[in-house]
DNA sequence: TTGAAAGCGCTAACAT
DNA sequence: ATGTTAGCGCTTTCAA
């Protein structure tokens, strides 16, 4: 079935049957009311490929995530699928992490045109791949993002939160203050880790060997604790640069008969929700996640509305939540 | 830029191209390679909007999903991604859950044919109303189903699983087994009751009020369990039919001063990672989450290809994960 | 092994 | 306010 259908029936052309399907204004009332009556009585339904092709455009958003199981990660295509929605569009979720490390796949389904701009959450190699191979198309940076790219971003200020979080520690007295930090291919990475080197300097406190995890589990956070203990200097304080991270580290000080936050304190990122579910509770910082999916969302289908106009990226504000581990 | 194009500069029409486009071995290995050239040197991409209308299928699998920042879900996501990606297609996520509970928008991605198929892990109602108005559409239940339904599924024997994990609490010398069960639209909730009860019957014990929660939450359980305790018998083990329903328990045991395993025990259901970043460790029954999904695409896929195919449901095996508490 | 041509179902420019 | 008509870019029958 199709609009030529309707047409008939209706005794109208197709081309007020698509007025009357695209909500046009320009087709009376009546006219209007009789080929709706026509639509209901057949079900018909559009035929949504025959419009993609005829439109050039699937109102498909691709967000590209390194890890969507990631309650973090979670939250933030949360807030992107809100927005598109709203906006009729819908959202491919490209999960780019363990299993396809490879994102080659996601990029021909931009050049082909399944998806009609991109949300890029995955580390600089990705970003500066689809820079180079996606000239022209649209797409913005979330969470991840080089500022001197030309790309449009949303993010938090990392350093600053960073800094926050250490100068926590300090306030409280620690002086031992070691970082727990993730994969130097993140940006985010090397921000907070900047972030938290400037609180140290300006503490006049020295930087303790820095503890280095390839991923952000709970086991790395864990082992990479049972690292740092090793070393010469025995750490009073750990600034994680994310939660599973940091709860795997409280188990770690806890397996050398550490107690959190007596003998050592914890300050993780992100806020995910297990963090009030741990013992003691995690004190963290806060990234509006939501708001973040929110924004990219928005930003990408300003871009796809008008591709010329120019495009202001935007750092979102932080929080330190304190609860019990610092 | 298209097949037209294509066709020119490489001497051949455009059927040719095609061919070449679909690895059909009608073609001359000699023209195929001009061909091939051609597109390499072009960069050439096809559209896959004006092919998804020729051959009237978009290769989009629908996944429709409860809530997909549950781990639980989230793994089965990515089997079913997994065994889509591997035959060519891409999952479409549905998150059908707090934001969105009507399901009506994703039906019509299934009706004006932007998905080709949908799997659906989504409660009875969903289901139901999927039966009555997608009549001749392909879809097939994931952890959810009804037996009755003449749908294809696939999931796991929840009866049989909560029997085992009851039983094991019996072995352990509980006798007053409390029951923590979440949203009874769900069957697996009316499953699992039912294997609670097989269990406690088989063992001349007494079934205690049940502990209902609205969601499957952190909170939920931890106010369950407080309301659970007011009343006139202490349990001395808990079932609770999910882990973070679990692990809320064990903090509203803590709350009221109670120890886990010594006072009461408790066991969860699923085997998501947080299991092992709790104190105590939980003890909990596995779903295999990676191969149900994986199972669901297979079986989805199978029935794209042949409609009238005999469509074989299958049940895939638990087992109980002895840890700490319980 | 290749080509010509029809047409998938829709939208939109243009005409009325 | 409505109709006519020309494609969008591809695949696929049919003929050669």
């Amino acid at each position: 079935m199709s609009v030529q259908e309707i047409a008939k029936r209706a005794g109208v052309s197709t081309a007020t049957v698509s007025r009357v399907l695209n909500r046009s204004n320009l087709v009376r009332p009546k006219t209007r009311e009789r080929v709706e009556a026509v639509i209901a009585e057949l079900g018909y339904q559009i035929n949504v490929l025959a419009r993609n092709l005829r439109t050039a455009e699937s109102r498909l958003l691709l967000a590209m995530v390194p890890d969507f199981s990631n309650p973090f990660y979670a939250e933030i295509v949360r807030g992107i699928e809100t927005t598109a929605r709203s906006e009729g569009y819908h959202v491919l979720l490209c999960d780019t992490g363990a299993d396809q490390p490879d994102a080659r796949p996601y990029f021909d389904m931009l050049r082909n045109r399944l998806a009609d701009g991109a949300i890029c959450l995955d580390p600089e190699t990705t970003q500066h791949a689809l820079l180079q191979e996606m000239a022209g198309l649209s797409w913005v940076a979330c969470c991840e993002f080089d500022p001197a790219a030309g790309v449009p971003y949303v993010g938090i200020d990392n350093e600053q939160a960073a800094f926050d979080a250490v100068s926590h520690l300090i306030a409280r007295g620690r002086k031992r203050i070691a970082l727990l930090n993730s994969d130097d291919r993140y940006m985010y990475a090397r921000q907070r880790r900047r972030g938290y080197e400037t609180a140290l300097a300006q503490a006049g406190l020295e930087a303790l060997p820095i503890g280095q995890t390839m991923g952000l589990s709970f086991e790395d956070g864990r082992n990479a604790v049972a690292e740092l203990l090793k070393g010469p200097v025995r750490p009073d304080a750990i600034f994680a640069v994310s939660d599973t991270l940091a709860i795997g580290a409280i188990r770690g000080l806890r397996d050398a008969g550490l107690w959190v936050p007596d003998n050592v304190s914890v300050v993780g990122f992100d806020n995910i929700p297990i963090g009030t579910m741990v013992e003691p509770q995690l004190t963290t910082v806060e990234q509006p996640m939501r708001q973040l999916g929110e924004t990219a969302a928005r930003m990408l289908l300003q871009r796809l509305e008008d591709p010329e106009g120019e495009a202001r990226s935007v750092l979102l504000g932080h929080r330190l939540v304190v609860r019990e581990s610092a």
